[in-house]
DNA sequence: ATAAACTTTCAATTTTTTCTGAAAGTTTAA
DNA sequence: TTAAACTTTCAGAAAAAATTGAAAGTTTAT
């Protein structure tokens, strides 16, 4: 395989994960396109790098900067704008599940407490709702946790948490 | 907040979060449902109850049957069929963890392995292709490994887990 | 103040995904 | 073996999501 196959093979792939994880295509490709960028692009060398239009590029860096995966490079000299995304993929990681947890997990969580919470009129059915509610408010605020136990940990994050659940 | 109100809201919540995370909402609809009902329940009844057709039904309830987190039942001296998900919320959790590991994580971290494997031109654009492929590969792969470590304690997975990433 | 260089916005269009409903298929009872 | 009871399949329709492109907006240099 050559790089130029690779290259394309790497954008598509990370296009596909994203799209079957409920995100943008074009996002997911233009955050792959500058993780393997060696500088920051520009908004033309994007729209070219994936054949994709000024309002399609534009709309979806601004999410990207949104998630705080991708900033803006001022270029002294230069009046167009360019974009880098974290080069580290720890920190990218924790940023994409910080971020989730916020925006997704949280106010989920947030509504399984109210729904838990209704009072128990001592029929059948409410009895379960509570029962199931409740159960999945607590699996998901546990596992909510403990993804910021083990993204919390400063550098090296994955290896540590793994040698702890090793043990 | 009445019954009829909580079981609505955790039925549409859940089929929201669901499309959040690229999973069809009447999928996640049926699964809700199911979740909460004190008995199995048949394809008319579930047809009735999220006012969605037979076709979508039985296609939806085909897709988790496939996933395992749903499963027919049959009673007998009854003709049609009844279904019931996954009541534990530890066991539906990782059912599904393992579930999307296997289908979407595992396939992709074989890819990663193909594109960073390729041959090393020396060039600035092959060599960080190469670092930063195989840097997602590597994180891919042990934050998978690390989720199945999770899960594969059997019984209350996730208090262990948490306990051990604690001290 | 003006114009060039660039970015954002958003109505209209295209693409993708989901959903419906009826025909075809299957199973069971008599 | 027939027919009733039920499920699956799938072509077409509808809905949702993504994309385009051009007008409007912004910034900077002169």
């Amino acid at each position: 395989m050559q790089y130029k196959e690779a290259k394309d093979k790497f954008i598509s792939t990370w296009g596909s994960l994203g799209t079957l994880w409920g995100i943008n295509k074009a996002m997911a490709q233009i955050q792959a396109l500058l993780f393997i960028s060696t500088k920051p692009l520009s908004m033309e060398e994007i729209m070219v790098a994936l054949k994709i239009s000024r309002g399609n590029t534009s709309t979806n860096l601004r999410q990207l900067i949104d998630w705080g995966i991708v900033s803006k490079i001022l270029i002294t000299g230069e009046r167009k704008e360019y974009f880098t995304t974290e080069k580290d993929v720890q920190e990218l990681a924790r940023h994409i599940a910080k971020e989730r947890s916020r925006r997704e997990i949280q106010p989920v969580i947030k509504i399984l407490k109210e729904i838990s919470s209704i009072k128990d009129d001592k029929t059948d059915n409410t009895k379960e709702l509570i029962k199931q509610t409740k159960a999945l408010h607590d699996l998901a605020e546990t596992a909510d946790l403990m993804l910021h136990k083990i993204v919390n940990q400063e550098q090296n994050w994955i290896t540590k948490s793994l040698l702890k659940l090793i043990k």
